[in-house]
RNA sequence: GGCCCGUUCGUCUAGUGGUUAGGACUCAUGGUUUUCAUCCAUGCAACAGGGGUUCGAUCCCCCUACGGGCUGCCA
């Protein structure tokens, strides 16, 4: 195989939302494994609803993503007199003719064969009509449509996914390629760009496997390279809807912000149709790369569920070194830690990556650290402080003032004469404590915890929660 | 309505003309851990239905049902 050339072509009518994304991985991996091109194309010819701003969007979150593309972004709406250039051709071999058919007229008899159960086709009134029907049709100052003639037979393609996929001819309408302000549609100007970027294989949702025919008779029309196509299953919200707006989140920069990395976010999409092979299910982006294969594409479309995605956004923090994450920290979040010491920090991030699912939890959770008086949530405190955890918390506070050196088998030793004092497991002397400490029932080990907070925290936050339970 | 595509645990998926239909997530239980999380163990849980073909179908064929897409002067 040559190296392919392939494209991730959306739409600058909203942001690029998970599918999008999945689309864009899929092309991505198979153009860097393949050491080929990924091409952006901006598909901006509905006037009506793309937006500059989107684009923007898009290009962010590809980026984001680590998606990069290769050569200049094209964008659509710049290759107006090319497309027009083509209609032209059509019209001149004969492959296409124009339709005088109004809008209205059209509407009527769709809907007359509606209610008659029938097969709506355009008519093939000016089909075939001569160039001098045409000419006069045309100085009576008629608008027109420019339509493809579909031609007799059928129209085969074999997909990487669905495999071989075949249509009738007769089962495709004769479509308009042009407007009757001229400008051409979707499924006429994607061959054209396509062909002209010189795009190898055709990759994207397989709510376009219906129009491929359609597109494919454009080329051979034009006499253009056919690409090989391959279409992928959609992805489908927990209600097996198509995801979509209604959905709680299908919006790449919504999972950046919850928390997720790249990574982990690239990871999971890539699990979703398609599967490696093996049982290894934690990938990035080499990896990925290295896995990906069309014929292990599924047909099916899949169920975006959340719950994985925190699996294995968790799975990658495990693996990823404490500078790392805080990098990803810093990129969610550049004030955070502001002023604080990037060792101190460095040890927080320690103490908490590991049992975080995401990027904001370990942001979260560190806040802790970063003041030195605590607000309490008043139904635990009345929960956890018992006479005899008030006790504790005060024989606490006397063993810290006491405490001159500050390492962990001190702190631990703190711990044993609690015990033995109050006479009770360690539990019970844990949790006043940590309680105090940090107003939660969890998180890192009691003792990391202490040693880092420092005595001094460590004492103001006891004795301003003694003062509260007085 | 017509055309195209699909259907294995709740979810993501593996798999085969003869298997106890496998794994992962979730959930439940137990263990490890100073808490939580991790980790480990165990458990719950699926071949859409009906016909064929066959000694035998989850697997091959047909039909039905269900879901999705296309059927636009949207992309």
């Amino acid at each position: 195989m040559n190296t392919p050339r392939v494209r991730f072509a959306p739409s600058p009518t909203g942001y690029l939302h998970i599918g999008g994304a999945r689309t864009a991985l899929f092309n991505w991996l198979f153009a860097r494994q393949h050491k080929g091109q990924f091409m952006l194309r901006i598909e901006d010819t509905d006037l009506e609803r793309s937006k500059e701003e989107y684009v923007d969007q898009i290009t962010d979150a590809l980026s984001w993503l680590g998606l990069n593309w290769d050569e200049d972004i094209v964008l659509q709406s710049n290759n107006k007199s090319r497309h027009e250039e083509m209609v032209a051709k059509m019209l001149d071999n004969g492959t296409a003719y124009r339709c005088f058919f109004q809008k209205e007229e059209l509407d009527d008899l769709r809907l007359a064969s509606e209610q008659k159960k029938e097969v709506f086709r355009v008519p093939e009134t000016y089909r075939d009509l001569s160039d001098d029907e045409v000419q006069e049709l045309l100085n009576q100052g008629k608008s027109f449509t420019v339509r493809l003639k579909v031609p007799e037979g059928e129209t085969e393609f074999t997909d990487l996914v669905y495999g071989t996929i075949k249509v009738q001819n007769k089962d495709l309408d004769d479509f308009i390629i042009a407007r009757s302000d001229g400008s051409p549609t979707y499924n006429f100007v994607v061959a054209i760009d396509d062909s002209d970027m010189n795009i190898s294989h055709v990759v994207r949702g397989d709510d376009h496997l219906a129009n491929t025919p359609k597109q494919i008779l454009v080329y051979r029309a034009l006499g253009l390279n056919e690409p090989i196509f391959a279409h992928l299953p959609m992805i489908l919200g927990s209600d097996k809807k198509r995801l979509s707006k209604r959905h709680a989140a299908t919006n790449v920069q919504e999972y950046k912000n919850k928390g997720f990395t790249a990574t982990a976010i690239l990871n999971y999409l890539s699990l979703l149709g398609w599967n490696p092979d093996s049982d290894k299910e934690i990938f990035n982006q080499e990896g990925l790369i290295e896995s990906f294969q069309f014929d292990q594409v599924q047909k099916k479309s899949a169920v975006f569920d959340e719950k994985k995605l925190l699996w294995i956004s968790q799975q990658h923090l495990t693996k990823m070194s404490v500078r790392d994450a805080m990098n990803e920290i810093y990129k969610l979040n550049p004030d955070w830690g502001d002023g604080l010491d990037w060792n101190y920090l460095k040890e927080i991030v320690k103490l908490i990556k590991d049992r975080s699912k995401t990027i904001t939890e370990i942001a979260d959770m560190s806040g802790l650290f970063f003041q030195e008086l605590l607000k309490y949530d008043k139904d635990l405190i009345s929960k956890i402080f018992s006479d005899e955890a008030i006790a504790i918390l005060t024989d606490f506070k006397s063993a810290l003032e006491g405490c001159d050196t500050w390492n962990r088998s001190e702190i631990e030793l703190i711990f044993d004469n609690l015990m033995a004092q109050h006479v009770v497991q360690i539990g019970k002397v844990m949790k006043p404590i940590r309680v105090a400490l940090t107003g939660i029932t969890f998180g890192p080990g009691i003792f990391d915890l202490i040693l880092l907070l420092g005595k001094d925290i460590c004492l103001k936050r006891v004795r301003n929660l003694l003062s509260i339970l007085d």
